[in-house]
DNA sequence: ATTAGCACTCATCTCTTGTGAGTGCTAAAA
DNA sequence: TTTTAGCACTCACAAGAGATGAGTGCTAAT
């Protein structure tokens, strides 16, 4: 009983090994051959239909051979042991690509969209850290011009934000001074997202000398945030996708290329995970969206500090090597806290 | 000679016009049908071959219709008269794609490639201003932190910059002060390019209270300046290009495809013509790169004031409705141009 | 329980053939 | 002299016919 089991697995894991290899439906020869199994084809066969049957496996026709469908993938991803470790060029790849003199938060980003999609051979896909999720630093208030105000904001995530606001009455610099004091003190590590609400609070307690200062500070920087870019994305490797063998549908892929360049689906997609830190795969079906339908996602949050700001991760086809891939999006998340850390230091 | 000259003119029209339709291969018999022109397929065909002999005109195997060169799309282009007027429809659709509460100069640039490739449906790009060329305006320091220097470059073509910069010895905002009001009086509107070169003239002078301040300023600029981030670009529609039929072939496509993705090829590619503000097409090899041997890339360059601070265009098939998608990127540029004059009024 | 044997399936490749839109050339018509 | 009808020719493309081979499920023997 334990040993057929075993045969059950042994197989199964062959079907699956053996069509992320060669892109081609696995038969009981063919498993014969390559993992030598000590077994007649006829016997595999019978195993194969098992596993037909209960929906691990399926045939893209009645005389081709087997391939895994999303069960069987899910159920080879859970039983693979977390602890791959990476090659030692993998790891001399992405360490060089971080060659450690960038300092801007952007260009890590932008580049980690590039590592990877180039080391996964896949879509890489990274957001930036989020803004309004991240907490409140300081505040600088600067009139470049009359009527012209420069906001700029400092986040926890390492974001600087800067907006022009344009006022309708004249302000001078000793009052922007007093506003920028008054919301520096009050706002010290709030999350953006409650900046408006303690403010609103704060207002209605304030009778001081601070009365109608405080009320044009929150007035400004309810309009700074409020008009911040709402959402950034970084996506490279794009391309990959037709290098697969299981993309040269065009129809298809033609699909796929398009969600991927619509930032709202991509937002909606990866935006479910984003409040938790771990890896989150999501196999053919598994996925939201349609149009990944024969794709999988996996992703992985990055931090700032202890908290998650952001969310980064790979597309490519559902055929993929899962163990490497799973490895490398989480090693390279590692390195992209680790570098946020660093600049923030 | 006038006739025969009409109509060799007439019959390269209709070629081009029947082949940007419908993508086949057109031959006397369709043009017959087609234009209804007085002459037998005989006599047309004669023509078709002296347009072929010329260079005008090919053929994809001797048994099919004709098609247009590179030269018989360039004597096309060449031939149109740049006055097409948009089409309601178009007008309005670009009125509200730019509804005018959008403030941000990031916001414009990435809604115009939007913009350019939903309403041409081919991939739309666009540069965002060069940093480099622009214009100083004004500089803040702020110390955020011991040793941690916020420098805030506010620039002409609406740019506003944020560096964090680590000192290595301690420094007070009011010698901060002194040295943003050195900077803010001496490099007035200079290019960004060349504030390096202006600053070093100006300190070999320097003799006063500034000494030190302008040494030390002129170094806190040249990091901001170099450090900063070099090149953006936003691209839209890319997968525009896999719905045309020209393009069903996966391999050739997916180049063009990678090509996209590569910043620096695309810089390298737009580049050229950067400095002037005219539209420049570039069809089929005339492109530099080989990539786009089968594409015709039109772009144009848009102004903040008077000058030219980046460019915008569409890369799509040789056939394309070039009188339509001449008067969309030059009609978008100038909306473009005219944004960004207004956030910066 | 395993496997050899066998009939069956079906995608894929190759070969053939037919079709049709196109050509160029020549000789007759305008 | 220009135009066109007529004709033989070309060639991509589609449809059909076998052949091939990797695979299957089932049954009966091991």
């Amino acid at each position: 009983m334990l040993e057929i089991e075993k045969r059950r697995k042994f197989i199964m894991e062959a079907v699956i090994s053996s069509y992320i290899d060669t892109a081609e439906p696995v038969g009981s020869g063919t498993i014969k051959r390559r993992y030598k199994i000590n077994l007649s084809p006829a016997s595999i066969r019978n195993v194969l239909s098992d596993l037909e049957r209960e929906g691990y496996l399926t045939q893209p026709h009645t005389s081709a051979g087997r391939i895994p469908t999303d069960k069987g993938y899910r159920y080879y991803v859970n039983s693979l042991t977390r602890a791959r470790e990476l090659e030692e060029e993998e790891r001399e790849f992405i360490e060089e690509e971080y060659d450690f003199n960038r300092v801007e938060m952007e260009e890590i980003i932008e580049k980690t969209s590039y590592v990877l999609s180039q080391i996964t051979e896949q879509a890489g896909i990274i957001l930036f850290p989020s803004f309004q999720s991240s907490r409140f630093k300081r505040i600088q208030l600067v009139l470049v011009a009359p009527q012209v105000l420069l906001v700029v904001l400092v986040t926890g995530a390492g974001l600087i934000k800067n907006k022009l606001v344009r006022l309708e009455e004249d302000i001078n610099q000793d009052e922007l001074d007093k506003m920028a004091r008054f919301l520096n003190d009050e706002l010290k590590d709030i999350s953006l997202s409650e900046v408006r609400d303690h403010l609103r609070k704060k207002i209605k307690q304030e009778t001081g000398p601070f009365f109608f200062v405080s009320r044009r500070a929150a007035e400004i920087i309810r309009i700074a945030i409020a008009r911040s870019y709402p959402l950034r994305i970084s996506l490279d490797g794009t391309s990959y996708i037709l290098d697969k063998p299981e993309f040269q549908d065009i129809a298809r892929t033609k699909a796929i290329i398009r969600l991927l360049e619509n930032k709202e689906a991509i937002q909606k997609l990866i935006g479910r995970d984003m409040s938790e830190p771990n890896m989150k795969v999501y196999i053919g079906k598994e996925n939201r969206s349609e149009y990944l339908n024969d794709c999988t996602f996996i992703s992985q949050g990055y931090c700032l500090g202890k908290k998650v700001v952001g969310r980064l991760g790979v597309i490519g086809p559902r055929r993929m090597k899962y163990a490497r891939v799973m490895s490398l999006v989480d090693y390279i998340s590692n390195v992209v806290s680790c570098n946020l850390d660093r600049i923030n230091r």
